[in-house]
Formats: structure tokens, sequence, C-alpha cells
DNA sequence: GACAGTTCTGACCGATCGGTCAGTTATGCT
DNA sequence: AGCATAACTGACCGATCGGTCAGAACTGTC
């Protein structure tokens, strides 16, 4: 019943829907049963809610990344990395989609920074540890087809699969999919 | 030197970063070095500005579906449309990318609801074309990682590939992504 | 140089934006 | 019951929103 609580849900939804700049406080507050005056109560202000929404995941995130990129790149450790990557998105799929598709247009917003610093932490990551175009590129249809998949296609109306059953799908499809790039091991 | 055109192209920027309510006509003017006023003149409407900047790209992804669908799901055919999908996305990505993340929130917007009949076709014919739940997976992840990568991962600043090297590498991955999808070849 | 048509501007409209503030209602503790 | 505090509302603020309109400036043609 908490009213901070929804509203930092109701504001997720509106935020990954029509974006930051699109949503009004006013609509936030509509759905929410409540004034405009009430969620400027419980949030100083429409960044302070957007901080609320999506810090949570954002701090998931770098706990991920962080652990991944202290450790060799072996082929545990990047699947280890791949199931907690899926576990992630099935968590929090609409921060990041989020900051996925609003991170750069949004600079100047403290919670936005710290994620296009992880966004752009994971691309480093990935060019340093790999050579070839197309490997940087496996990664990047990867991570980014799984997010999108799991993030937007639902949003088409088609009927949802069970999490875990997609959660399997999707680290089998990133694995074979990352396969063939080399990993420190070699 | 056509304001027209150079609207579109700058509207076309300004939707797919900040999303289409985020946009405001006075920014749009700015950017273009004109008035709002002369914005309104080009265009009768904001909506008639998002119809003139991604119309274009959505009668070509239409062209493109038809001819998909309506032959069979052959490998041959199969990787003709990954090649004619790349040379979509490369010459149209600022496009995908909006309809794809907004095309969801912006309902009864004419040339928007082309574009979710569009995808919501494609993600059916997929549907029907295979009955896994991982091989349906696998063409999302394809696609989605396709149009993620060509369309988000180029506002991280990183060093741009040139298009040919891309066009080659995303047709490898999405080729090798979607080989174990049995085809009606089989 | 007069004229027509295109391009563009500035003033203005009602509505909505994010945000402030004074005051009211609901809640819980003693 | 009394009281402090949390939760909330409605009125209001200046700014900006999409859009209209009358007219100015520019263009090419005769």
């Amino acid at each position: 019943m908490s009213s901070a609580s929804d509203l930092r849900a109701i504001a997720l939804a509106e935020f990954a829907s029509v974006g930051f700049g699109g949503t009004s406080l006013q609509r936030i507050a509509d759905r929410a049963g409540l004034s405009k005056s009430a969620v400027l109560y419980h949030f100083a202000s429409k960044e302070a809610l957007l901080a609320a929404a999506i810090g949570p995941a954002i701090d998931r995130m770098e706990a991920l990344l962080g652990d991944f990129t202290s450790q060799p790149l072996t082929a545990e450790n990047r699947l280890r990395f791949l199931e907690g990557f899926t576990d992630l998105l099935l968590a929090h799929r609409l921060e990041v989609h989020m900051f996925i598709n609003q991170g750069p247009s949004l600079v100047d917003v403290p919670v936005i920074d710290r994620a296009n610093e992880l966004v752009l932490g994971l691309a480093r990551f990935f060019d340093s540890a790999t050579s070839s175009t197309i490997d940087k590129m496996r990664f990047g249809v990867a991570l980014g087809g799984a997010a999108y998949t799991l993030c937007t296609v639902q949003t088409l109306g088609l009927e949802p699969t069970p999490d875990d059953e997609t959660r399997a799908a999707l680290i089998t499809i990133m694995s074979e999919l990352l396969a063939p790039v080399a990993t420190s091991l070699d």
C-alpha cells in the first residue's frame, strides 16, 4: 500500500514507454490516484523520482559488472556473467530498457550518468578483450538482442513466455553466439 | 538547402534521442536556425513532421516484409531477407530505432500504427514459421540485436565501424544465430 | 518596377509543464 | 482526548507546450 513504491513503479513504466521528457507528473499522479502535489511530497522532483525508479537496477548492474571485469575472461566466468545478466534483465527489464534507450539523451542527471558510465565501461571491456570487429559485434548483438527481446517484444502484446523458460533460452542463445569469441584461456 | 528536408532530418534525430513527446517544435526550430512558425509552415503539425520523418523507412520496410512473407521460408530466402534487413537498418537506423522503441506508446498516430502493424506482422510470421520458444527467441535476438547494435551503440561515442564491414559482420552473426532454426526446406 | 507566390517572423492563444506553499485530513502514540 | 507527524490537496507561479494568424521579406517573372 506504500504510495512511494507504487509511484516508483508507475513512474518507471511511464518513463520506459514514453520517455522521461514525455512523461508528466500529472499523468503519474492520475495513474496512482493521487494529486500531483502528493507525488512531489514523496519525491522532491521529477529527477528524484527517476533516480528512485532506476537506481536499484543500476546498483545491481554495477555489482555484476564489477565482479565480471575484475576476473579473467574465462569461459566459465563468461557463462556466469551471462546468467547474472539474464537474471538482472528479468528482474529489471523496464529499468534497463529505459537507460539503454534514453541514457545518452539525459546527461547531467547523476543517476543517468552512472548508468552511462556502466554501459560505456562494458563496451570498453569488450573492446579490450576482443580484437576483431565481428567479435565486438557478437557481444553487442548478444546483450542488446537479449535486452531487446525481453524489454520490447513484450510490449507487442504477444503471449508471455514463463520467466524460467525465457532465462534458459536466452542463456543458450547468448552462449552459442559468443562461442566463437576467444577467451583468455587460449 | 531545402529547409523541409533539413527539418525532417533534425526532427528525426530529436525524436530518436529524446522521444516524440520529449521533443519540442521550438528546439527543432532552434537547431534548424528557423522560427517555430517556419517549422509549422513546412509541416502542418508535429505529427505531420513525424510522418514525414519516418514514413519513407516504413514504406521500405513494408516492401521488404511483403516480399519475404510471400515466399516460402527457404534458407536462401532467409539470407536475402537478412541482407535486405541489414541494408535497411544501415540506411534508416534512426527511424527503426524510433518506431521500435516508441511505437507502442504512440498509437493512433497513423504512420506509427503502420509501423506497429509491421512489427507485429513480423512477429506473427516467426510465430507461425517456428515452433519452439528458443527458435522464436533466436529471431528476436538476431533482429533486435542487430537493430540495437546499429542504432544504440553508436550513440555511446565509440569509433564508428565502416558500413560495409558492419554489414558483413551483422549478416554473418545473424546467419549463425538462425542456423539451427528449421526452414520449410526440411 | 509592379506583381504573385513562397518563405518566414513575431505576437498571441489556451493548455499544460515542473514546482512552491499554505492549509487540511489521516494516522498513531501516550 | 490530545497532540505531533505523516500524507495529501488545491490554488497558484512563471515557463513552455502545440498551434493560429496577420503581415513582412524574399523570390522569380513579365
